[in-house]
DNA sequence: CGGGCCCTTGAATTCTCTCAAACAATGTGG
DNA sequence: CCACATTGTTTGAGAGAATTCAAGGGCCCG
């Protein structure tokens, strides 16, 4: 599988960002537009499938996902992947690699994407100039941070059936807050593997705890991916209680 | 347990910070250190066992821990504990707490701690005219993430022994770097309850599961911590590579 | 039509948990 | 100083959870 395979290469300028319409993404001043308009170089599109970050790779780019679903994982020697997070719309990917060098984890597309490239080398004068985008980028690193805590208490501590229910809540909240069920279709694109991949189960055992699920009416699994039928059952089923923020900040 | 309890209330200049001199962490300019300096408003001292920050609780503070050992951990309703990370000399806390508003997850002393005590209101001026610490604090956050996407991994995919062997080499590694092992004594301040919580593993198989890593004599169980014996038949067992960072930024 | 990918199911095996009991070390109050 | 409670560690046994192995079915695409 190619990395960053390019599919087209047409833009969306920044004052005409999809997202930045969206009540949920906090608003950005004149100045704070203007600097990232200069700060995004360009786009790039993949099909579902490619791999935009590789494990081990040097300086790699520093992307906002504008359209379309990813996964960031770490795999052991042996094969064995575990999924640390999903990327969505707003998501920005590869801080970690650009600040500290190396990529310690992959992220793979899950559908087709398109992705806002910015240039690393003006990270500096981010800092320097927009002490906002600077502590946005904070407030990122940081809300991933709490994601993974709540993923690590899950794997942790939750039983089979919680897990899943969870990982199905919080795939909901996050895809509904990005607007990404455009209508009725509340299809989450993702295959049994992913989800097991995902809670550090096996695929069988996966495949009967999903049916649990389904059987009790809170899902729905489609042709690869999931259809939400109780949000809120399934928040009660694993006893999380999904996040409170109203609006994020995205770059 | 309550929180926050002063032990005593003596001093650190920043000036003669004892980790300041450690290569482990990166050197300040004078400016840098002078503005810390104001930054910091009091010091702390608390008990082991002591709970430093609490989930759930509001308007935190943001803490440097100076010397001692604490751990970050989750809890479910029904008292389930997942640890998330242990804090060290050196490591930042309340961090999330201070940007996000509410604390998601509790910090306790493992040991005695002293803690330095910022004030978060002039966390605006610290990115408004010290990029470089702002920087620093982007790159605090990441780092954390990192170690997640490692633990999460662990939990996920790891066996139990791997998993185990990973944690021990991992606190070594940290312990280690930070200087915490004055002369020979190598030795974990954690209870096996504390290893089960970190793993995701119940006390009893934790304990059979250590017994097997004694029984290879990479470590040796003492009362109320752990001694490493071969840190390297620990990574190796547990197919973890270690970090590589000569130096880190730290406030 | 065949191959590949994904989902499903059953059965045997292995891993991990809970329950239960006991022991060691430590600390406390009488 | 001893009796007793508390905390942490250790061990065995049975129950439950999750894994692997194996096989079959549906669907899409070349």
């Amino acid at each position: 599988m190619a990395a960053l395979k390019v599919r087209n290469s047409k833009q969306t300028p920044c004052e005409q960002c999809p997202l930045r319409g969206l009540e949920h993404f906090r608003e950005f001043t004149a100045e704070e537009l203007n600097f990232v308009s200069n700060f995004k170089t360009g786009e790039l599109a993949v099909d579902a499938g490619t791999t935009i970050l590789l494990e081990g790779s040097h300086s790699p780019h520093l992307f906002t996902v504008l359209s379309g679903w990813g996964f960031r994982y770490k795999m052991l020697d042996d094969g064995r992947r575990q999924i640390l997070n999903y990327v969505m719309p707003g998501d920005l990917i590869g801080l970690q690699g650009t600040l500290m060098g190396e990529m310690q984890h992959s992220v793979e597309a899950l559908s087709p994407v398109t992705l806002c490239v910015f240039e690393r080398e003006k990270l500096g004068t981010l800092y320097r100039n927009y002490p906002s985008l600077a502590y946005d980028l904070t407030w990122i690193a940081a809300q991933e941070e709490r994601i993974l805590d709540e993923n690590l208490l899950s794997i942790g501590r939750r039983s089979a059936l919680e897990r899943a229910a969870y990982l199905l809540a919080f795939l909901y909240q996050r895809a509904k807050a990005t607007n990404l069920f455009k209508g009725e279709r509340v299809s989450i694109p993702i295959t049994q593997q992913h989800v097991a991949d995902t809670l550090g189960l096996s695929i069988v055992h996966t495949n009967k705890t999903l049916k649990k699920l389904s059987e009790r009416r809170l899902i729905r699994w489609a042709d690869r991916g999931c259809d939400i039928l109780d949000d809120e059952g399934l928040m009660q089923m694993s006893g999380w209680e999904g996040y409170s923020e109203k609006t994020r900040p995205f770059i």
